[in-house]
DNA sequence: CGCTTAGTTGACTCTTCTCAAAAGCAGTGG
DNA sequence: CCACTGCTTTTGAGAAGAGTCAACTAAGCG
């Protein structure tokens, strides 16, 4: 079935899924939603009780301060899952939200695990997604923690590139974003100003290009030596990690 | 046993663990390992057939960059095991290195599943630590991006209380951090020299003492005033929290 | 008592933030 | 077709935060 077309895309990084797990998947979900820009997919507080799946667009983890300012602590792409384990956490300590229109499936987190428990291999699948969710916001730890702001923006870039192609969102040699610069600033901790600078920054050494919203990254390989990309983190496969290396 | 009491004490903020599983967790242990400060007990690229649990002192993930700059990405205190679902990435994309002396065990990680499969209470219980686990890692991101450096030492400080308070290592009414202030810096994203004025501006409002090597903090509601401290990430259950609320 | 490590302080530089305002760019309605 | 509006991007200037370099002090240890 092609709706849940980029799960499988990026969970055969892992290993491919069998037919029946693919048709076990559908046969589960529970319900299919929109949501626009700034709309709340999950909001800090709420029950686990569903396990959400983007399937397009995108949308951002995020917490917000006292002074009202939001942090952003990943971004969820087309196959990302949202909180498999939740339920063993009673309540969501942090929000989910649109960034772009998003569609979005959700599974009752009983049916996915009752699911899990019959069929090793999806449950596999599902923890090797987790860790490498886990290892992607040690590196968001690190870009903020010890990388220059030229260097935490391209490192996020590199990221996401590789991300969105392993779920076929890299058409030719370019790589459009669909987010704005206030979004990108939330995401690497620095202020709009300064994004705006960085970006321009890149820009000016022909790393990015602005055109018609969001920025394009005509070059893989020149940005991700501006920032000592190491893919290993994001744990693809040989197979998948070719796939990506269009630059 | 009372070796693996500080794993057991951790858990049982999620559940207390029956008697059979803790002794079936005895028995699966591979062998104790002492390091001294600076040694790694994982080191990055290497394969992940083992699960380590520490049960004594401090250790760190870090992250080494191109310029020899260290990030650490988590503490390790007793109680907390590295890793659980580590063998489903192929090699480790960080290391593991000891901050104080260490006393660790190890857990071979395919008697670790074996266990899990048959024991479901104990399965859970590694699923909400290891959710605990990328809980606190968004949460040092959030420090990261959006809070001052003296929040973000603040806010640090009284995480590790109350996880030191989970696992009885907080004695009476005062917390000692045995790290130094080049370690502080590392896990905050500063230099040593900022962490050390950071320290000495706790210090002068009377939020920190140091004597003797590391911090003590006289009171947790006096600092966590100054970072606006929000324990529900840590997803303690009220009984601990209440354990953990010694001022 | 000298050695080593950790902590402290000062001076200076550079990155990044804040405030403020202008410019570019849709979509809307007259 | 054009003014109007709201949103995003861009630019400027000054201030604050944080890093670097360098030197000095304090504390543990053989």
């Amino acid at each position: 079935m092609p709706l849940l077309d980029p799960l499988f895309l990026k969970l055969a990084q892992f290993a491919p899924l069998s037919d029946e797990t693919r048709w076990a998947l559908v046969e589960i979900i529970g319900g299919v939603t929109h949501y626009q820009p700034r709309e709340d997919i999950v909001t800090q507080g709420d029950e686990t009780l569903r396990v959400n799946l983007v399937l397009e667009g995108w949308a951002a983890r995020y917490a917000t301060l006292p002074d009202g300012r939001r942090e952003t602590v990943a971004y969820l792409l087309p196959g990302d899952l949202c909180d498999v384990y939740g339920t063993m956490l009673e309540v969501m300590d942090h929000s989910i939200g649109a960034l772009t229109p998003v569609t979005a499936v959700y599974f009752p987190a009983s049916s996915l695990f009752e699911l899990m428990n019959r069929d090793k291999a999806l449950a596999a699948a599902l923890w090797w997604a987790t860790l490498v969710d886990e290892a992607i916001l040690r590196q968001w730890l690190v870009s903020l923690g010890a990388r220059s702001a030229e260097a935490r923006l391209a490192h996020l870039l590199c990221e996401l590139l590789l991300r969105c192609s392993a779920v076929g969102l890299v058409q030719g040699s370019a790589f459009h974003l669909p987010l704005n610069q206030q979004q990108l600033a939330d995401a690497t901790g620095m202020s709009i100003i300064h994004m705006n600078r960085t970006v321009s920054g890149l820009r000016a050494r022909g790393l990015v290009s602005t055109v018609g919203g969001g920025l394009t990254v005509p070059s893989f390989d020149a940005l991700s030596a501006v920032c000592d990309f190491d893919a290993t983190y994001l744990h693809q496969t040989r197979a998948s990690r070719v796939r990506a290396s269009i630059t």
